[in-house]
DNA sequence: CTGCGACCTGGAGTGCACTCCAGGTCAACT
DNA sequence: AGTTGACCTGGAGTGCACTCCAGGTCGCAG
């Protein structure tokens, strides 16, 4: 199993030394392993779940919404049900966000060509 | 033309009235005409303008890029070219944006099957 | 053995986008 | 005239998600 170095886990996950801190103080991800010195040591599992993480924060999900996730993760009693339900309500949720998107492009869109068509007379 | 009063602006933007003052102070819109008495008197121009500011933020534009866009749209020098290039350029933005849900909606759904699937084993 | 650079910790600081507050004004109702 | 409620101002406070910092440790190159 290949390991990084923090420098190297921080190049990976496009996150900064700080932030990978951050997150592992928040629960974020797993007991970093640590050399006996104390220096952190990610496996790749760590990078990969990183990764994940990343994702879901661009997709606009919030850092308490990540830390219900990982403590569904984490105490599992009764099987990852209650994971599933989360990922879901989730993925709903960004259909959401998404549509909510598209409504601002079609609006910007507009403006757009409002803008190019009526481009000096003052109101219509 | 019909005019509404503050408590009605919220109501109808969805934004409290320190938001709406917020956005004033800022130079997001207009100045706002005032009674006598100095009380807000909202254009349903102002209504309509804060809504695409709703939109907009919506979309995950900052406050900064609302100003740069009030900017273009107040000194048009030369037209409102510089307006046109900028919505453009949060369109392609907003793209971009709702790329990234999508991948992030792709590995929810990964996450979602694998956890359905493979319920109560350890690791592969 | 001395530097150096990568890393460690706890805690303070930052930027954004609001949100709240105290203290005051005004118009209308009773 | 007094009370109420919507509104005003400038400024302080909040929550989030980092980001920075001081002061210290470790391992290796020269």
């Amino acid at each position: 199993m290949t390991t990084y170095a923090p420098a190297e886990a921080s190049e990976r996950t496009g996150l900064s030394l700080d932030t990978l801190r951050y997150y592992e103080r928040l629960g974020l991800f797993g007991p970093v392993r640590r050399t006996s010195a104390g220096r952190r040591v990610y496996s790749d599992h760590d990078v990969a779940w990183v990764g994940l993480l990343v994702c879901l924060r661009n997709a606009g999900l919030g850092i308490s919404d990540l830390q219900r996730l990982m403590g569904r993760l984490r105490d599992r009693s009764g099987g990852p049900t209650g994971v599933v339900e989360l990922l879901e309500e989730h993925r709903s949720r960004l259909h959401g966000e998404i549509a909510k998107m598209n409504v601002a492009l079609d609006v910007l869109d507009d403006k757009i060509a409002h803008y190019r068509g009526a481009a000096d007379q003052s109101k219509k």
